[in-house]
DNA sequence: CATGAATGAGACTTCATTCAT
DNA sequence: TATGAATGAAGTCTCATTCAT
């Protein structure tokens, strides 16, 4: 009835927009509730089309779930590696682009519920479980572990082990990101609110000082913020 | 006319024995499983009863989930407490037991599942969000805070915010909790398995070296390993 | 756009007829083995539909006899008020007509029977009370002490208590009613069969002459029979 | 630990009365809750035992129904007969006597309630409709009836069908006990609560009118009380 | 006899999925 | 394609009944 994209009428427009509207529904929903405490038709409500309507474009609410993950998953890593592959300063400033990049495309975006739901669900999906491993863990501690070994190469950072390191640079963000639609979603008293960004600049002012191999300078991690 | 556990006749001496059974039980599954997809037939039968007299001892499955909760999470702080008063000590030293201590204690057992079904399920169940924050967030985080402070105040760690300081310890070990019941869980090719100890030591390692003021000394987080 | 009964695809005629299904179904059943021992799949059973389709008109079995309830006994009285403003004739014909419209309306139909199930179940509805107290007991009270004061006023009737009179007019029927769906119904040896017909016809004979203030005269209280 | 009948421990004293105490406390809930909605287990506690020891005396729910019905039914009547054989006075203060008897001894007292329950589960229990009519109904309507042929023969009621007009004198009594078990042990609002005794007296005034031959005298039918 | 822990059939209700329209 | 009425498998929970103590 109004804006119409390339003279489609809006019914044509919006039947090529289903899945993806389908597949933000379910995304929401899921994060919310869960797997199985999500009905189908509500999915199907959310997107604005009927039950039957999402049945024509996944066969099943299983298969909804994984092209939910899959969808929301794949290939948030690539840029990052561009990112590593390119620097010229430091590496520990190239750790914090790196982690602020993250939060900002990631860990402060409603897509960063789909880890909650995999979190959970792994083990009733078995398929999903490698799909997870070889599209985010693999590639993510890669990407870590390249921007680390790149400070130990040029004598920046101490002659850590990678990967864990990677994980103990990874670990807070991803578990604040968790948590942020766990417990910080709901409405709790008393509870100490956590502030992202003073997180993040904590976690990196304490890590990377431990990292570096010459002992304390005042850094300024939201330098560009 | 009291405790005989020994000479109680059969019948009996299960009836004291059951709810530990259902609880054990049930944490398996809702840890494997989520609390929604685990039948509550299926916790009876893992725990050698009919679906019948798992309703003898909790009205509900929502009741039995909170059970485990509250038997699994309730009150593992105090005695971190009670270690913070009676430290002699270096506050790194005191940080490093306390988290060998959760790792010990927690983070290495079934029971550290239940944070990921917490993760996944607190939204679904508004009682238990504010059960967690009480019983858990709060304690934990007023813990740590109260270790860094300690640190803080004898000119050992520099002078952090405490809440975020507290978090970045806190976090990768959560993390990795939730991970190993997770996709850590699953049996994944090409993926880099996560050991815990190399982990919590290389953690301890950066945020220590992070936290303290005189500039990196060699340290020995396994001395006990 | 409306009503178009004859001409709708069998799915939409369907689910136009499902609701009036339902009830006649339930009301069988209710009246016959009461609300408790009636399943749910019975009811759906015999209206021809599925268990859960049965959920789809209403919401829960209490539901569903509720509707039954106020289906059956909803406004039964408004048109008897009708019709004592409108007499014109004796009090006395009235009152037989009044109770001659009853039985062929109620008492003589499927529907006299949830007199005998509110009366069994009423205690385990406390909100069903209320609604029959509202709806069917202060009406027909309503209903016939109006008639009743309309013969005193006349001077017809003796100068009688309005309720008492009322209760003792309506009671032999609504007992008549329960009986016929309670042993009434039951293949029972050497039991005076109730012949409905005489039974009100003595009733009224007895009761109207205790009424009227001049001594007996001939009464025909089954003219149209 | 006091009162003990003839030496025997109390124990054993109630062990003897056990069956009537579960009897009484059956009763009390079948009429409060119907036949299904009552459980074995609330009998037992309310008769103070365990529930295997209800088991111990009746087989079944079923059977302690029935034993339930046999037992507040079983010849109440007899003393009515006897009633009607020596009465020496007029008719009507037969059925006066009659009547108040019956209220007192059943209509006013918890026993009353066994009507309600026999009504509504009746047509459940095949056995019991022939126990019924054969304890009940009969005997009732053969007493009534041999009361008003009385009244016939001696001149002083009028020539009407028997039968009939037995259960209209019954009725609205009956009737009453029903109510009073029902929705006038509710807690309603705005409805009117009968006077069972005002009830009564007016019943018999338009009844006993309706029946006698010589039109209307003064009658007091509460003479007694 | 008495107990009450245990059982498991069975009832209510939900919801993923199908399919006639 | 799109709909939403219909289905029925499956899950939660209850409670009559049993039986070891």
């Amino acid at each position: 009835m109004e804006a119409r994209a390339e003279d489609h009428p809006t019914r044509q427009r919006r039947k090529e927009a289903r899945p993806q509207e389908l597949l933000d529904a379910a995304l929401e929903l899921f994060v919310e509730k869960g797997f199985a405490a999500t009905r189908a038709e509500e999915v199907a409500q959310r997107a604005g089309v009927s039950k039957g309507t999402l049945y024509l474009y996944y066969p099943s609410k299983e298969e909804l779930f994984k092209a939910v993950v899959r969808q929301n998953l794949g290939s948030l890593i690539a840029e990052g590696k561009e990112a590593v592959a390119q620097s010229q300063g430091s590496s520990s400033d190239l750790l914090v682009k790196l982690m602020h990049t993250w939060w900002e495309r990631v860990g402060n975006t409603p897509a960063a519920g789909i880890h909650k739901v995999i979190l959970a669900e792994v083990r009733n999906f078995p398929e999903l479980a490698q799909f997870y491993a070889d599209e985010i863990i693999v590639p993510a501690d890669e990407l870590f572990c390249s921007a680390v070994q790149r400070g130990i190469t040029r004598g920046e950072f101490r002659d850590l082990p990678l990967h864990e390191t990677a994980q103990a640079l990874m670990a807070p963000m991803i578990f604040l990101a968790l948590h942020q639609h766990s417990v910080g979603a709901c409405p709790v008293q008393g509870c100490v609110a956590l502030d992202p960004e003073r997180m993040l600049h904590t976690h990196l002012d304490l890590v990377l000082r431990g990292l570096e191999t010459r002992p304390a300078h005042t850094r300024d991690t939201e330098a560009k913020e």
